[in-house]
DNA sequence: TTAGGACCTCGACTACGGTTGAGGTCAAGG
DNA sequence: CCTTGACCTCAACCGTAGTCGAGGTCCTAA
């Protein structure tokens, strides 16, 4: 058989792994990129404390928040010590995370409301319809737009016919 | 002076670009992909019919959408003769995207209630937080969770402390 | 005829979140 | 001692939606 039990209460990467529920080569890869820590033994191989764990679970829950790594990363840099974050650090930190969510559901409605709105009309213009012109780019150069207006609806009534 | 224009109605690349608000790289780019297309002259260089215009806003419209280019194409691909989305087409491909939108914040709602669920209790735990947990992984390995669980909040004590 | 802007292809590069494979080492049971 | 599974590093690759540059061609006005 295999190792098992790395000293009392260190973890191999495979026992974090299993524990975590998180892939071997995610766990290298958040180490590369600063996200979790790891001591090691005389022979190189990796040895995790056991806080590690909640460390990961943080990881995970802000992912599936929809947070990038970078920012879960500059959340965890922003603690004490480098700590895993503590019960009063996770309910700072995902209040942020909540409004983060408030924002992206917002802006889906929002767009949800144009897209209404455009259903209908079938247009598709780029000048005159707020879903396809957010900016309001184009529309101020001459007969450019009148034209693709034109063109448009030519191409939509010969198409539909 | 450069070229300005290559026959009555067709587009060069370039014209094209600037009226669609679209670049050059890109409309290469979705050409690549088999979302539009183009003849060519005897020296090879592109020119579009004017048709091409709306289908490039019918792209632009439903990537705004969040839809993918492979959806877009796929939805493309589905009308007959190959043909630019005519008003008609529209609204139905766009009921769909609307149905895609609205699964989009339902699951983001969804997401928000497991979030503030989880945001004061601070457990973080992968088996007993619904956020961490979706699909209920591990839980059914003997004593793996268990100490999973006193781990994490032996380690929230620690740190909390 | 020539200048030069617009155009062509192809390959490399960006960010994100990893996965996969090659080639080599560690560690523990038998 | 030896086998074998777990581990190590490094580099290349996946998909998405393009951008950028090199090196070369087209085409039109002057």
């Amino acid at each position: 058989m295999p190792s098992v039990d790395p000293g009392r209460s260190l973890l191999a990467i495979g026992q974090l792994s299993e524990r975590s529920g998180t892939s071997v080569s995610a766990l290298r890869f958040y180490e590369k990129h600063g996200l979790i820590s790891a001591e090691r033994t005389a022979g190189n191989q990796r040895r995790y404390r056991r806080d590690v764990l909640r460390r990961i679970a943080f990881i995970r829950t802000s992912q599936r928040v929809g947070i990038s790594l970078a920012d879960i990363r500059a959340a965890l840099d922003s603690l004490p010590d480098a700590r895993t974050p503590t019960r009063a650090d996770w309910m700072g930190i995902s209040a942020g995370w909540r409004a983060e969510l408030d924002a992206r559901i917002a802006d889906l409605q929002h767009l949800r409301t144009e897209l209404d709105g455009c259903i209908g009309c079938g247009c598709l213009s780029l000048t005159t319809c707020a879903l396809n012109n957010p900016g309001d780019r184009l529309g101020d150069e001459g007969a450019g737009p009148v034209r693709w207006e034109a063109e448009a609806n030519q191409a939509l009534d010969a198409s539909a016919g």
